[in-house]
DNA sequence: GCCCGTACACTTTTT
DNA sequence: GTGTACGGGC
């Protein structure tokens, strides 16, 4: 996505163009350009991995400015922080110097809906400055609430908070109930159904007292404003003239429905995207919603791209050949224009640590000799686990890498810790938050928790809590110093009100940080952390904003809220990203690491429906990331115990005149060790013999323990 | 009754 | 490295 703007030249004026003095016909193709120019009503781009989507909304939005539609009626949709932040850059970008991109309502679906949840949260009883939970977060509260609970049925295995959480957000977002998702995907807790609804709604109770709301909550509470509140309904679809949303095929059931509540007064809506690319199910996103897309608005416009930009006639080939694997699917034509170059390679090692010593030779070899931008190198992979021995290679050569996936930033358990304060001072009802303050204090537990946290409540604020004798008496003895270390700081707190920047130095200067140093090994790292996040608040005034932004990751890319001191921005870093995160990216080369019969597939994808083909799917995504160069890597021993590994299905099952196999594969006896074995890296050779296959796992159980014990330090 | 140390299991993917 | 389960000790 990084050809240069196409701004009109005094002399060429073409009948592409409106006001913004885009070329439009320059740089989009017939059909991209009718979807673009004559895309009202309902729109749908239905189209293939690299054939343009994400470019016709990009450049659509900026044909609505040109044509004189106000920036603030424009509504896009998108699915994750990363994608809206490409998008906006995008837009602003192609309108450089008009400055309406400012008015335009771009993001998540969480995000918009934050926005206006703020604006009307009062309808729903909450005021306009409640606190958003994360998954974490949600958890934490469940599994106070199973604990309070009195639990019908004597059943000593009752899921974790984690599962009863999931259950819940799957009901949410596929809009069905409790049972029909205990029947779907849990039938073992079917009998368990009056408790867990039971539980869910006092953990509703409890977000309703905390002024509190879920990811989950988000979009049902926007979607109840809309479909209830038919003022607030007319209103906000009445503002938005035209909607756009991309990769519609991973929305559920409630995004799909809040879009036609907002689309209800103008009907434009361009939905964008790739049912071969769902690969979000287990958020409960529905295919479907796609492909009934025509049927949901009547008189649809449906636009066909079957030109591929992105990738080599050969990384293409690849991709329809495995996805021609799935049976479920709409089929679709894609055709490469780019010229051909080499077939997509597929490296055997022997070892994880192997995998991650070639690719990091390989990185060092096509930055430095073949002057590849690193920051045009990804590294893909099925589970963040799978990158630690790269992780552990490229730290070793010192080569830096941006990291997409995982534990974020403000997920850290530290950084938790000091927003919890933060929404204590911003709103002293906050359960959760008590909960986790509570919590690392000495002598404090769970049950001290409980009443601590009523005799605040109590109290009737947080001035009072802190001044009042009660909650000593009620917290007994043993909690009387974790007490009085947490009012300290809290008092400390209460007087830097004010800038949250200003609060969170206030807290680098009190007992949390004994806290840390106490317990945690690497304190100094996480001060750091939280130096990090002082700085990074200094650009906020507003405690809600910066709570806001922070809990829904919003923060994350367009202001640089980074980790560590060697992830500063303004460096061109290669990418290490889950294959999820890298949806509708792209780069010069990419790696798919840890392809094995165990590792990608997802071993769990075989026990739901389905769920082979959305692993393969995820494949698919992986391979058309590609632009020019193409590795299939996977390691022949892995795991904690350097067990025998197989190549992935995913590898195996595609015609062999699509990959450039290694040498060894000819003789290679299906099931064998040596299967597609790389020579250069064979020195390890495992004998099927008993004894010998004994030794050579020895020399890589050490070798693997040497690694991880290093990784620790 | 309640806290906390220790042993143990488990770790897909995201907002 | 993180969350839960259990048993000793205050
Ligand atoms: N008409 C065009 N002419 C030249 N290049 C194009 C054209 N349309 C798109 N491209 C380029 O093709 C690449 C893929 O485009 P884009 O990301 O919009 O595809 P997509 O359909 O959204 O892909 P995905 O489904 O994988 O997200 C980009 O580099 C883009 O700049």
């Amino acid at each position: 996505m990084n050809e240069c703007i196409n701004i009109k030249t005094k002399s060429s004026v073409s009948v592409g163009q409106n006001q913004t003095g885009l070329d439009f016909r320059a740089v989009l193709n017939d059909e991209q350009y009718r979807a673009v120019s004559e895309g009202d009503g309902p729109c749908l781009v239905l189209a293939g991995a690299g054939s343009g989507k994400t470019r016709t909304v990009v450049y659509r939005v900026a044909y609505l400015i040109g044509s004189g539609v106000r920036s603030d009626e424009i509504l896009l949709l998108t699915f994750t922080n990363k994608a809206a932040d490409e998008m906006m850059g995008r837009i602003s970008e192609l309108l450089s110097g008009r400055g309406e991109v400012a008015g335009l309502w771009g993001g998540t679906f969480h995000s918009i809906a934050n926005r206006l949840l703020r604006l009307h949260a009062n309808r729903l009883g909450f005021s306009p400055s409640f606190t958003i939970l994360d998954q974490d977060d949600a958890k934490a509260m469940i599994k106070t609430c199973i604990r309070e609970s009195v639990l019908d049925s004597k059943e000593n295995r009752f899921p974790s908070p984690a599962v009863v959480q999931s259950i819940a957000s799957y009901a949410k977002n596929a809009m069905v109930s409790i049972s029909s998702v205990l029947e779907r995907r849990y039938p073992d807790f079917i009998h368990l159904e009056k408790d867990i609804v039971g539980i869910l709604e006092t953990y509703d109770h409890k977000k309703r007292n905390s002024n509190a709301m879920d990811f989950d909550d988000l979009l049902l509470h926007l979607y109840f404003l809309l479909s209830d509140e038919a003022d607030i309904r007319r209103s906000v679809a009445f503002r938005f003239r035209y909607i756009l949303v991309d990769e519609y095929q991973d929305t559920n059931a409630l995004q799909d429905s809040i879009v036609r509540l907002i689309a209800s007064v103008h009907g434009n809506v361009l939905a964008v995207g790739d049912d071969a690319q769902s690969i979000y199910s287990f958020r409960a996103a529905n295919v479907r919603n796609i492909l009934d897309f025509p049927s949901h608005f009547p008189g649809a416009k449906q636009f066909r791209l079957e030109t591929n930009y992105r990738s080599t006639p050969e990384i293409l080939d690849l991709a329809n050949d495995v996805i021609s694997r799935n049976v479920d699917q709409f089929p679709k034509q894609l055709k490469a224009v780019r010229p051909g170059s080499s077939l997509p390679r597929v490296i055997s090692m022997p070892s994880a640590a192997a995998e991650a010593n070639f690719i990091a030779g390989k990185i060092e070899e096509l930055t430095k000799d073949v002057s590849i931008d690193p920051h045009e190198i990804a590294v893909l992979f099925r589970a963040t686990h799978h990158s630690q021995a790269l992780e552990f290679e490229l730290m070793k050569r010192g080569l830096e890498y941006e990291y997409r996936g995982g534990l974020r930033f403000f997920e850290r358990a530290h950084v938790k810790d000091v927003l919890a304060f933060l929404r204590l001072a911003h709103n002293f009802t906050d359960e959760s938050a008590w909960r986790r303050v509570l919590s690392f204090q000495q002598g404090i537990g769970e049950v001290t928790s409980d009443r601590i946290f009523a005799a605040v409540l109590a109290s009737g604020s947080l001035a009072q809590a802190l001044l009042t004798p009660t909650i000593e008496s009620v917290a007994g003895k043993r909690a009387a110093i974790g007490w009085r270390d947490l009012k300290e700081v809290l008092d400390g707190l209460v007087s830097a009100d004010g800038r949250p920047a200003d609060m969170i130095r206030s807290l680098l200067d009190s007992s949390y940080v004994s806290y840390l140093n106490a317990e945690y090994p690497n304190a100094r790292e996480r001060l750091e952390d939280l130096g990090q996040l002082a700085s990074f608040a200094d650009g906020y005034d507003s405690t809600v904003d910066f709570l806001a932004e922070v809990a829904l990751n919003d923060a994350l890319y367009t202001k640089g809220a980074t980790s560590t001191a060697r992830n500063r921005k303004n460096v061109r870093r290669i990418v290490l990203s889950t294959i999820h995160q890298s949806k509708g990216l792209e780069w010069d080369t990419v790696f798919v690491l840890h392809l094995t019969g165990s590792g990608f597939p997802n071993q769990r994808a075989f026990a739901e429906p389905g769920g082979l083909e959305e692993e393969r799917r995820l494949f698919y995504v992986a391979v058309t990331r590609a632009k020019q160069r193409l590795f299939l890597c996977y390691p022949r021993r892995a795991g904690f115990d350097g067990g025998i590994e197989y190549p992935s299905m995913f590898i195996t099952e595609v015609d062999k005149s699509y990959l450039d196999l290694p040498d060894e594969e000819s003789n290679g006896v299906s099931g064998s060790v040596h299967l597609f074995a790389d020579p250069d890296y064979d020195d390890e050779t495992i004998e099927l013999d008993e004894s010998g296959e004994i030794r050579a796992v020895r020399r890589r159980l050490a070798n693997w323990k040497k690694g991880s014990f290093l990784r620790d330090v």
